[in-house]
DNA sequence: CGGTGACTAGCGTAT
DNA sequence: CTAGTCACCG
């Protein structure tokens, strides 16, 4: 839990080239074996260890090396103990590479380091050290996203605002901002509360806060939050930090929010050594309140900082670099850097057009296959998506083909409804104030306790100023409810009770099979004749694994509540599949990016809600992506693709376009045009906009790349019209795929208008028709 | 109280 | 298309 030294004087601060420093007694060999191997800037980076400091580092520059060395260097030159080490990182992989990285690095010396880890878990970590100065119990729990809005919902209805119109969720989204931005309710600019039900937004805000107070919670973005408001209102406080941290080290600094970068800029003031690592390239978080101006302001904000460049690119291939460096170029804001590589020349990157995106996921995966049986392995490939919905194609194409993969993000394990629904039971046996857990198993599995007996609980817990399981008890004694309610809430309650006496004797692990199986909740799922219930039993099977690791209940909630990702099960070779967004950080031999179309990527949303700068970040994902790759990067566009259940058809991105051609070649899809086992019924709209979509630039560009011989009917699509219903005439007997035999009724230009024998009249595009 | 069917709004990225 | 909500009925 608590770092047991947090609270101790910091020891002396050991001067580098001091006597003391260098009679300091060293737990590590003296050596700096580390240094090796680094390049000039990269050993800049790393020896620079006194002030403000802003590494640079585009992709692929040993960027994670750096960082590791740097820390190696701190501890084994002496300047600091582990725990006098603060490094930040965004995500718990990130952290978790860290650590491993730095082991390995300096031995097993290094006893942890207790003070790395995410921006939340640290804050959480701090928080609980001094959650009285902001009215909770070092006990609060953080709710999740699914909590929040819940909790929220019931502050709107309370308010009587119309919930329809003024959703939890868009509120959540804007608390979520204000406090990305460091904005408590009683510092919200007037112009904010007017985002929500007619200036009401910022009453809610200060409902809501009142609510986790007394809840004894606090969402993820509060984690920040409440320490700035206690290094700011307790000063004392803030100058342990100052005095305990002596280097400050940032990863990812170009995702840091503007309460992040508070957060930072307070516990920096103390020794004011302070390392920022990032790319302005790479930021790709601004939807989620990060400000790339941190980064670009750094100079101005720490005078005197250091800034070391790292351009020398390790990972890529001259080809891909350049049609990253090129891409990125498009854009406007950025500090700028040159990424060279002595790896010069390599595989041209690849565009293919598609039809659809089940074509697109049987073309990668006959890609993937070939690169298979060359030798190579699954985990060498990445599939990277814009958006988790684009995954589907893949993975039903992968389990029919049997090919092995796993989806990295994606639906988190620890969002799934079964394990909220444990994590709400272990919750309330752990507080009994948990009155969020409470509301939502009270009646799961259904014991006939419905709305209105919950409505009473509330009522009763909000007269009384205590909780809805003390509520509960206090009711059941009165003939306020009854019937099949009251007997269920009696019963109830004394499982909860009997399972807290458990809780005593039993480890976690075997208290939460037992609560899980005498509430009835397993047998819940069992009897689901749903196809996922099978799935949600084996995730709960999962669930008890990772609480086995654990010796106390509340131990394993803390840990699940930040680290929201599981750890990866033992490497298989595996194809990955993941956002772009998840890509960050890693690098593959093998990268496809599909779904290069407009509207898609760049995504439609992003553009109409944030214009240029939308446009900017969405290229910029474009050049994480293609930089992820280090042999071979293919880019592949549909032309036509499903949303909202209904087709509709696109045109290829304008980030095709914006590749320099030297880099790139256009590559013809076998399974595209001349498949005749693909063949798709063309409606009449479909026709014309494809035909429209076919003259955007994209489109032309990539006709004009195509250097191989063109196919059947790339062929027949640039005849003119007249030329096509040459091939075919009005009379004519033909074969469909679909469809199966018919007769043309007539033609217009590459349609035609087919009277099927079996499937009736249809109008097909002649590319999937075949004379008999 | 709970189950069923009709209807409607949402799919963008995530600690 | 899918999940979530609402009205109605047993």
């Amino acid at each position: 839990m608590s770092d047991p030294d947090s609270f101790r004087p910091a020891p002396p601060p050991p001067v580098a080239g001091s006597i003391a420093a260098q009679a300091m007694p060293r737990r590590m060999a003296p050596d700096s074996s580390y240094l090796e191997g680094l390049n000039p800037e990269q050993r800049d980076a790393v020896l620079a260890t006194e002030g403000a400091v802003l590494v640079l580092a585009g992709a692929g520059t040993g960027k994670t090396r750096v960082l590791t060395c740097r820390l190696a260097h701190i501890l084994s030159s002496g300047l600091a103990y582990p725990s006098q080490i603060l490094s930040v990182t965004f995500t718990n992989k990130a952290a978790r590479e860290m650590r491993e990285r730095v082991g390995e690095s300096i031995g097993a010396a290094v006893e942890g380091l207790p003070w790395l880890g995410t921006f939340h878990s640290i804050a959480a970590k701090i928080l609980r050290n001094h959650a009285e100065l902001v009215e909770l119990k070092s006990s609060f729990t953080i709710l999740d996203t699914d909590d929040q809005i819940r909790l929220l919902k019931q502050v709107i209805q309370s308010e009587g605002i119309d919930e329809k119109r003024w959703t939890p969720r868009f509120m959540a989204t804007l608390i979520d901002g204000w406090k990305n931005k460091g904005l408590t309710p009683e510092k919200l600019p007037t112009k904010e509360t007017f985002k929500f039900a007619e200036g009401k937004g910022g009453k809610i805000y200060e409902i809501y806060q009142n609510r986790l107070k007394v809840l004894n919670a606090c969402d993820f973005g509060d984690l920040l939050l409440h320490n700035i408001t206690i290094f700011n209102n307790h000063p004392d406080v803030l100058n342990k930090y100052h005095r305990k941290f002596r280097y400050i080290l940032v990863d990812e600094y170009q995702d840091t929010n503007v309460c992040q970068y508070l957060w930072l800029r307070l516990l920096a003031q103390g020794t004011g050594n302070l390392c920022v690592v990032g790319d302005d390239d790479q930021s790709i978080y601004g939807w989620r309140g990060a400000e790339v101006d941190n980064i670009l302001r750094f100079e101005k904000d720490f005078p005197g900082a250091k800034v070391v460049k790292l351009e020398r690119n390790y990972r890529s291939t001259g080809n891909i670099l350049g049609a990253a460096s090129g891409l990125i170029s498009a854009n406007q804001d950025r500090l700028g850097k040159t990424l060279w590589t002595e790896d010069e020349g390599g595989e041209l990157v690849t565009v293919t057009g598609v039809w659809d995106a089940p074509s697109e996921a049987r073309t990668i995966s006959s890609e993937i296959e070939n690169w298979r049986s060359r030798g190579r392995n699954y985990n060498d490939v990445a599939i990277l998506v814009r958006a988790s919905r684009q995954m589907r194609s893949f993975e039903e194409r992968f389990i029919a083909l049997g090919l092995p993969y796993r989806v990295i993000g994606g639906p988190r394990f620890f969002e799934r409804q079964e394990i909220r629904d444990a994590h709400a039971y272990l919750r309330l046996v752990v507080s009994e104030t948990d009155d969020l857990a409470f509301e939502r198993i009270v009646n799961v599995p259904k014991r006939g306790i419905g709305q209105t007996s919950v409505q009473k609980l509330q009522l009763a817990s909000r007269s009384m100023n205590k909780s809805l399981e003390f509520a509960t008890s206090e009711l059941v004694k009165t003939d306020e409810i009854r019937g099949k309610a009251r007997t269920a809430l009696k019963a109830f309650l004394l499982d909860l009770k009997r399972w807290r006496a458990d809780s005593q004797a039993l480890s976690p692990v075997d208290l939460a099979e037992r609560i899980l199986d005498e509430s009835g909740y397993t047998q819940m799922w069992r009897d689901n004749k749903d196809a996922k219930s099978q799935g949600r039993l084996e995730n709960l099977k999962e669930l008890m694994q990772a609480i086995s690791e654990f010796d106390t209940l509340p131990a394993y909630l803390e840990h699940v509540s930040l680290v929201l990702d599981m750890e990866s099960g033992p490497q298989e070779d595996e194809v990955s599949l993941m956002t772009l967004h998840a890509a960050k950080g890693l690098e593959f031999p093998l990268v496809f990016l599909p779904g290069w179309e407009e509207g898609v990527f760049p995504s439609q949303k992003s553009l109409d809600e944030n214009g240029m700068a939308g446009l900017e970040e969405e290229r910029r994902l474009a050049y994480v992506g293609l930089t992820r790759a280090r042999e071979r990067a293919k880019i592949y566009f549909a032309a036509n693709r499903q949303v909202y259940g209904s087709w509709q058809s696109s045109i290829p991105s304008r980030f095709i376009d914006e590749l320099p051609p030297q880099h790139v070649t256009a590559e013809s899809d076998t399974g595209y045009y001349d498949h005749r086992g693909y063949a798709e019924e063309v409606s009449e709209s479909f026709a014309a906009s494809f035909d429209r979509g076919r003259s955007s630039p994209g489109w032309r560009r990539y006709e004009q790349r195509k250097s191989s011989p063109p196919t059947i009917n790339a062929t027949a699509r640039r005849k003119p019209i007249q030329d096509t219903s040459s091939d075919f005439s009005v009379g004519e007997r033909i074969f469909h795929q679909k469809f199966g035999y018919g007769m043309i009724k007539s033609a217009d230009g590459s349609k035609l208008t087919v009277a099927f024998e079996k499937a009736g009249e249809k109008k097909v595009l002649e590319g999937f028709v075949e004379k008999t």
